[in-house]
This record gives structure tokens, C-alpha cells and sequence, in this order.
DNA sequence: TGTACATCAGTGAACGCGCGTTCACTGATGTAC
DNA sequence: TGTACATCAGTGAACGCGCGTTCACTGATGTAC
């Protein structure tokens, strides 16, 4: 997965930042024309380079494509560092204001559902690509699978906090809100009135109750 | 949003199967290479015509699209009357299984998740493109609207036949039902062995109760 | 049923454009003394 | 600090290919008598 031409690259500050700002113009182009309709004349263009510069820095097309998965990737980790971080400075707060953080480590953002339109749509037609190719297939598993575990590390450190209790298993739980989650950031690049938060209190409410309150048994179905 | 040149247009049944012929080619290839990264040429060589026979039918390429994301809304409604058809002649049926037909209205197919890669993909791919269009955005929300409203019914009349009531406004259900199986969905495009439907199942119960039960407070959050 | 003609649906060559990629080059940055 | 040279990062012209679209055409289908 390495995106250097060969054995040993020796990238200078100034090769670094010519990199970023080439992916950074990508994931924009990517966001406005697809994946597979984003030219490299486009992607130049936009970070103010010719093409000549691209091939200096990307070996092709799909060379650039990977390494703003990996970005991506490496770029979630980080998102997910700051929202533990977070959680264990948070004081007494709300249960949806917890799990929200969690969350939170989903897009990189601060807000959970407040990230950029552009990241939304890149983020999901690089999803798609990946979904196309089976190699990148096994590798975004994985990468699910750590995000999952994250999140769920996540939702148990804020429902203890709020001294609140799952009535599904964690697993359950976090595929849950994932996908609420994820449903809402869609919804919201159609009409941003229609991402409405309180739908994962909603659901919160309805697969927690508090602590201290009686055993019931546990839900039979799933 | 008409797809013919002329103000009348005396489509002929052979024009017609060419024409569909060509979209369903289009379908394949838009799952393989993207909405963008589909060539005429290509669809046209995957249906067996010219260039020359695409032209004759489409204005251009966008005319295309449009008309396969037309026909694709078509087909959810008819997905939705045949849910409805069967939910009414659905004798003592398991709770799940009613919802199971009830969420088979959203995919077109007989089983709620066993949907066609290929399918699923191009559907995810042309949301996307539809998304990047301020025209078609509306188009599409219209369209989400009405989707809900049918899964909405439906939801009612199966939890109806299954003596089961909702802990949580019907809107709210429909959401997080048509969240879960959109996640629970694209899972299964990485995975099929992930795509596990039990998911619904646990949902479900945390948001109903049997209609007999002694009536709890409606949940706050939200 | 058979012939003559009109209409139609799809063919395939042609067009020019924009793409991905290459490469000889130049100006900028870094190093040695 | 200043000069001479080496290395590097980005330039921009060039390449050939495949694309979207057009159009004069031909063989198939339909109609009239």
C-alpha cells in the first residue's frame, strides 16, 4: 500500500505540502465530478499546478485514489484519538451530548453531523469505489472493523459516564447508531432540515435505560 | 423530465426493447466503472448495439441516466404495491417477517436484503450523482418522501397483523428501519456474511411491544 | 400471395476534443569551500 | 558573506488513444394494391 515509487523516498517539506494540496483539490473534485470523473487536468487545475507536477508526485491516476483512502484512514484514527481524549475531560454531561462525541469519531469533525458536504460525498463515492474493487474491498473491512471497535469503546465510556445502561449487546448497539448515523449525513445532503439529530436520541432512549433501574430480561429477537 | 426528442414520440416495441436493453447494460456498467466512468462505448458494446443505435434512442448521455433513474423510481413503486399486495393476503405471519416484506418494498426484490450487487451499487452510485445535482436533488427528495410514506403504511399494517405497537412515533420507526437495512445493505457489499438481518429483528424490539402489554410512559429523548 | 415503394432502426466511419502519461527543460533550493 | 556547482521540484509541450457526438448509409419492417 506504499504510494512511493521506490525502496527509500526522501520527502522534503515542500514535496509534503505539494502532495497535500494536490489530494486536498482531488477530494473537492472527486466530491463535484466522482471518482472515476475527476480528470488529473481538473485535479491540477484546482491546486494550481500543471500536470507535470501530479506525475512528479503520484506514480498515476489510482496512485492518487489510494493514498486519499489512506489519508482518509489515518485521518479517522486521529478522530478517534481526540474523541477519547474528549470523553475523559467531559464532566457531567447529557447522555445524547456523550454519545454525540462518540460519534463525533465518525466524521473528524467536531459536530457529529455538521462535516462538510464535500467530505460526505467524497467519503461515500470512495466507499462505492472501494466497494468495486476487491482488494480495497478487504482493506476498508478491516478499517470498519477498527472504526466499530472505536466507537464501541466509545459508546461504553459515555453510557458509563452517564450512568446509563445498554438493553442490546454493545455490538448491536454501535451497528445501530453507525447506521443511524450514516442515514442522517445522507439524508442531509438532500435537504439539510431533514438530518435530524434527535432521531439518535431517539433511538438511544430506546435501546438504554439508567442504571439504577430494575432488571428486565434482556430483548429475545436478534 | 421527458426522455423523448419530439413532442410525440410513436415508440415501436422494438425501440422499446432496444432502449431497455440499453439501460440494463447501463446498470451493469455503472456498478463496474461509476455513474462518470461509464463510456457510451462500453454500454453500447455490453447491449450489443452501435453507437450509432445509443444515439438513436438518448438524446446524450445525461438523458440517459435520467431515464434509468426514472424507471428505477417506477420500479419502487411497483416494489411497493406488490409489498402491499402481499402484506394483505399475509395470514398469522412472525412479527419479522411481516417487516421483512414491508422492507422488501425498498429494494425491489423478493428478500429485503438479498438484492443483486450490481444493483445495490448502481442505486448507491446513482443517489450519489443525484446528490451532486441541485435538480435532481429535489427530484430525489420527492421521491424519498414518497418511499417513506409507503414503507410508513406498510410498517403499520404489519405490526397491525402481528398484534404489536410502536414505542416510538411511526415516523421515527421508519427512519430507523430504513437506516438499519440501508447499513446492513451496504455491510453487504464487503461482506456478505455481515449483512446479518437479525439486526432488524433486535431494532425492532427495542422500539415495540406487544399490543396487550400494560402502557409505560412514551420515551422522553427526542 | 406477390410486387413496389416508404418508413424506420440500427450501422459504422468520421470529427475534433480532452484525457492520461511522458519527458526534455528550467528555475529554485541546498551544499561546499 | 559570496561564488560555483549539484540536486531537486515543478513546467509545459508533445504523444497517441478513446471518448461523445454526428451523419450519410443500408438492410429490415410495414403498407398499398
Amino acid at each position: 500500500m506504499s504510494t512511493d515509487a521506490g525502496p527509500e523516498a526522501p520527502i522534503t517539506a515542500r514535496r509534503a505540502q505539494t502532495r497535500q494540496r494536490l489530494m486536498t483539490a482531488a477530494r473537492v473534485v472527486f466530491a463535484e465530478h466522482g471518482v472515476e470523473g475527476a480528470s488529473v487536468e481538473v485535479i491540477c487545475e484546482r491546486a494550481g499546478f500543471t500536470r507535470g507536477a501530479f506525475y512528479s508526485n503520484f506514480a498515476d491516476r489510482s496512485d492518487l485514489v489510494l493514498a486519499i483512502i489512506e489519508q482518509g484512514i489515518a485521518f479517522q484514527f486521529a478522530a478517534a484519538q481526540s474523541a477519547i481524549a474528549t470523553m475523559k475531560s467531559a464532566g457531567d454531561r447529557a447522555p445524547e451530548e456523550l454519545v454525540a462525541i462518540a460519534l463525533s469519531a465518525l466524521t473528524g469533525s467536531g459536530a457529529a453531523l455538521g462535516t462538510d458536504r464535500h467530505d460526505v460525498i467524497t467519503d461515500h463515492a470512495l466507499m462505492l469505489h472501494a466497494a468495486r474493487d476487491p482488494e480495497l474491498r478487504q482493506a476498508y473491512l478491516g478499517f470498519v472493523d477498527v472504526c466499530n471497535e472505536q466507537v464501541a469503546a466509545l459508546i461504553r465510556d459515555a453510557l458509563d459516564h452517564a450512568r446509563i445502561t445498554l438493553t442490546v449487546p454493545l455490538e448491536v448497539a454501535v451497528q445501530l447508531l453507525v447506521a443511524t448515523h450514516d442515514h442522517l449525513q445522507t439524508l442531509g445532503l438532500f435537504d439539510e432540515t431533514r438530518a435530524d439529530p434527535s432521531l439518535i436520541g431517539a433511538l438511544l432512549a430506546a435501546i438504554s435505560r439508567p442504571v439504577d433501574q430494575a432488571d428486565p430480561p434482556p430483548a429475545r429477537l436478534g
